[in-house]
DNA sequence: CTGTAATTTCAGAAATTACTGAAAATTCAG
DNA sequence: CTGAATTTTCAGTAATTTCTGAAATTACAG
C-alpha cells in the first residue's frame, strides 16, 4: 500500500473499523480512500493503493454503490469508471441512516408485527408479546421522529442539534408565554404537552 | 429448540439480525430470549431452550454482560447466576447508545484527533485533512447533542421525540414572540440561533 | 464484425470468527 | 479442609466470510 501517511492512518482505520460495523476491510479502506481523495479514482488506482485485488475491489465498489456510499463519475475520452463520495457530511449522514434502517430496523419491524397479530396461547407467550409490543413501540416513536426530522435541510438539522435538550427547557416556558402558539391548528400529536 | 411459536419466531430473527449488527448469532439470540422471559433464566435453562452448548452461552452471557445488555440476579438458596433484561426499553436503548458510541464512535475521533494535529507535507494531505475535519465536526455536532439527550428522563425524551421536527418550526414563531426567553442568562451556545 | 480495454462473476483458497467438549477454576455447603 | 455444583477457559474444529485469479462478460473504437 502507497499512501501519504496522513491517508494511511485513516484508511488503516476505516479498514478495522469496518468489522465493528458490518461492513469488511476492503469496503471499510475503499470509501475512506474515496472519501478523502481530491479527484475520483478509478479501480485500478484503488488497487494500487490499498494492495488488494481487482476483483475485490469489483466488489467493494458494487457493494458501496448497494448503500448508495459512493457515486460513479465519467471523464471524458476514458472509457473506465470513476468513484468519489458525496461532498456534503450531512448528506452522507442522512444517506447511511437510511440505508441502515432499511437494513436494521424495516424487517425487525416487520416481524415484530407478524408475531403482535398472532393469539398468544399462553400467559408466557402473551407476556412475550407484551414485550415485543413495547420494543415496536420505541422503534415506531424513534423511526417517527426520523422520519420527521430527515427531510430537514442541513442548516436546520444543524440547529436542532445545537439545542439539544434545550428544546424541553424552552417548552417549560412556553406555558409562561401568553400568546404563544396562538393561530395554529392540531395540536393533537403524541407525547404533545399541554 | 424447545421454545414456544412466537418466542421462538422473535429468537431466530435476533439471531439472524446478530450478524447485520456487530454481534453474532447466539448472543443476539440469548438477548433475545431473556428479553421476552417473563422470568430470570439460568444458562442450563438458556442452553436447552437454544440447543446450543454450555460454553458458548457462558461466553455470549458473558458478552452481553460487556455491554452492560444483562442483569445478574440471584434467587435465594440457588447458586446459579440467573439473568435478565433490563424492563425499561428506553433505558435499554439508552445504554445501547451507549456502548455503540463508546466502540464505534470514540477510537475514530481519537485517531481523527491525531491526524488532524499533524501537519500536512503536501496539497493532497491538505485536502485529507479538510475532509477529515467536516467528519470530525459533524460527529462532534452528533456527539454533543447526544450527550444533551441523554441525561433527559424518559418521559422528556419522549416529548422531544414526539416534537420532532416541529421544533424548529416552534422556533421560527419565537422571534414573533415579545417577551420570549427574558430574563434567562447565558445564550451562548455553538449554533445557537438568534 | 474484430480486437482491446474495462468490469464482473465465481469457484476455490485463505483468513477470520464462532462453537464445542474437555479440563480447569471457582464457589460454597458441610 | 473435601467435594459437589457451577462457571470459565481454551485448544481444536466447524462454519462463515473474505479474497483471489482465471474465465466470462460487457462496452466500444476502429
Amino acid at each position: 500500500m502507497e499512501l501519504l501517511p496522513i491517508v494511511q492512518s485513516f484508511v488503516l482505520h476505516f479498514g478495522e473499523m469496518g468489522s465493528r460495523w458490518g461492513i469488511n476491510r476492503t469496503v471499510g479502506q475503499i470509501y475512506a480512500l474515496l472519501y478523502v481523495s481530491p479527484e475520483p479514482l478509478c479501480a485500478d488506482q484503488i488497487v494500487e493503493a490499498l494492495g488488494v485485488s481487482r476483483s475485490n475491489v469489483s466488489m467493494g465498489l458494487r457493494e458501496l454503490q448497494g448503500w448508495n456510499l459512493v457515486l460513479l463519475k465519467h471523464l471524458p475520452d476514458d472509457r473506465r469508471d470513476f468513484f468519489t463520495t458525496p461532498d456534503d457530511v450531512w448528506q452522507i449522514l442522512r444517506t447511511l441512516a437510511e440505508e441502515r434502517k432499511k437494513r436494521e430496523i424495516d424487517p425487525t419491524m416487520t416481524v415484530l408485527r407478524e408475531i403482535l397479530m398472532q393469539r398468544p396461547a399462553s400467559e408466557t407467550e402473551q407476556y412475550a408479546q407484551s414485550r415485543m409490543s413495547d420494543m415496536y413501540g420505541l422503534i415506531e416513536q424513534l423511526t417517527n421522529w426520523y422520519d420527521d426530522v430527515k427531510k430537514l435541510e442541513t442548516d436546520r438539522l444543524a440547529t436542532l442539534l445545537a439545542l439539544g435538550a434545550k428544546v424541553t427547557r424552552l417548552l417549560e416556558t412556553k406555558d409562561k408565554i401568553v400568546s404563544f402558539g396562538k393561530g395554529r391548528k392540531s395540536r393533537r400529536h403524541e407525547g404533545e404537552i399541554e
